[in-house]
DNA sequence: AATGAATGAGCGTTCATTCAT
DNA sequence: TATGAATGAACGCTCATTCAT
């Protein structure tokens, strides 16, 4: 489960805990302000407040950080997606549609500059993408899983597909809307974008 | 316009502009090869058959290329979906978009490991990132050139921001498609996006 | 005598030295498979199934290790070269001469990747050299008191410069014999060193 | 013929030859008072007057260094002992002998901290050894071409060996008797070890 | 006495950039 | 104008050693 299993320490003490728990959180900031690659080891120990060694005590190297957080995020992607996707029943189509692109959004709410950063290393970095690939897979399994709830509203069929191509709408419209200062209005786009969904998925 | 105007020369004679080609041809080889990160300034002089000095000669710094090769193909790309659009009258909705996804796709099969390599800088660097939301807007107008052709037939009044999300929505899944190892089928894909895009855009 | 006499324990309860022994069990296997610089405390550490902060508790450093495993070994040494040269009279002297040979030969068959890298530390470690040339003195003067025994057999007068001739030809046809890939029979070129010292030694 | 042929520049104009040297000698000079480990890259550079990336424009690494000037002594030695031997007709066996020892102890005495060094890294590096067993066997082709011009003087039938035995000898006595602090004279131990050489070799 | 988490100086190495020739 | 040697700050990472628990 665990990514880095090289010859990294595997705290059990509080103590360790604590000092894993400070270097990603320093880590996670410094990738979210700079980038990765603008953020050093030596950085990202001194924002945790321990040496240099420690941070190589528990990890394999920087990427490693970046994949742990990346992964422990994940985590709570899909918790979100699962938890706020209750009872869809009597609703409307948008509506459902809109709920769906509020859990989708959550994680973006959290945390969306190291979002960005796993967007720019998910193009370079093998690891990243593989790790991201997971992700998108699971949150697409998940949308096939809420989508076959609702079945006979349904027009199209092929859900594996039609779950894809909803999930890349939904993660690029947020990122450019997000990134962008084009003048379109945001709200506007999340509109347009859950009007797109429901007219593709509803009959 | 010119992104570089340090001390670079800008080279009138033949030779000069020869020169500037050929460093730009090995930048591209190489940032699509092994990523911009990873490409080292020497390595494209040797490659391009100049020296380290000649290629500051011609531009400011490593990041200058790759903004000089965006730049260019983004010409390519707005000319290859103006004249690829051309008469669409007489034909079914399904088509028209097809045609506009077929567009979109010929700037991905031209370069489609730069353009990797753009979405991962899009993300890291301002200037790239400036210079795509650019060719992104300059896309999207041409999309809504477009779709102010065939209004009548369109169910969306908002065309600024529908263009905005087509092509969103058309971007992500292409990179992702390409790149993933996903079992889903590029053509159910494909044709699942034109229907999501068709069913948004007409009635 | 003890060459770590810095604030280290000095085990008295049987507990304590069973630690420190396996301790330095765990260092000769390591310093002899990977070298002493390439062995690291916190291995060998825990190759001996202690903690790292229990390996300065025994030892002042990481070459004070390597001293007492060197120190240790040299003893049984000495005693090898004084138990093995028991009753050399009717003897020819290539029997004799191969008899000496065989004793200094144990020490190198007991541990040859320790003596390999005692080799390498004693051209750059003055702590090493001094060992190796007290233990080399020691030797030496084991050999000339051999000699001593057989003196109106002899035609070298000056013992104890022939002492240290002899042991010098010695150790490095064993140590080049061990370590090359020479074509050159190792059996060959005992016999030879053998036939040597023998014409060097006797009338 | 060069060590090293990875990504370093192979200097053809007069200052790249001049700073590949000032290199050389500084790292010949550190290595030597130093040792190997305990000189680092900058301290080579600085000494040489030139900055540390120039260092490694001329070599791969740290050890590459040391295996060229390990290199460029070997073809000394191996040309003094060539010319140094020249007539030996119409001398002493004894003669001989110390013609011979004197070319072999011209490369100590031109470079005996440097070859200390070499000394321990022949033990522990494989790189070192290599080249250590192809000069001692190069200078052992030259002694046994020595030795067959005065064949029918020999007991010595074996050359190949005897060569071998020969030069171990030497070796091990120079370097001893050159670091230890041994109060065994110079002179007489020189004067054993011909005489040891030359009744092995003499009818 | 024993643990193992923490330290941090130090190392080898890279590479974007400059500049003497 | 073109060259490619030279620069040196900066980086990722290691490991002998210490010390709080």
């Amino acid at each position: 489960m665990e990514p880095d299993q090289h010859k990294t320490r595997k705290p059990v003490q509080k103590r360790g805990i604590e000092t894993k728990g400070k270097i990603m959180d320093a880590a996670m900031r410094l990738f979210s302000e700079k980038g990765f690659h603008k953020t050093n080891t030596k950085e990202i120990a001194r924002a945790a407040g321990v040496a240099t060694g420690s941070f190589y005590a528990y990890f394999k190297d920087k990427k490693s950080v970046f994949l742990a957080i990346y992964q422990g995020i994940s985590h709570k992607q899909l918790g979100d997606l699962e938890g706020g996707m209750g009872d869809l029943d009597g609703q409307g189509d948008t509506d459902r549609v809109a709920a769906l692109l509020g859990a989708l959004l959550k994680e973006h709410e959290f945390s969306p500059d190291f979002q960005r950063e796993v967007s720019a290393m998910r193009y370079s970095d093998p690891d990243v993408e593989a790790l991201h690939n997971a992700i998108h897979e699971g949150l697409r399994k998940e949308v096939v899983l809420i989508l076959e709830r609702q079945k006979e509203r349904l027009r199209v069929k092929d859900l594996d597909t039609a779950a894809f191509v909803i999930l890349c709408a939904c993660e690029e419209v947020i990122h450019t809307s997000r990134i962008t200062t084009h003048r379109i209005d945001r709200e506007r786009l999340l509109f347009n974008l859950a009007d797109m969904i429901a007219r593709f998925l509803y009959k």
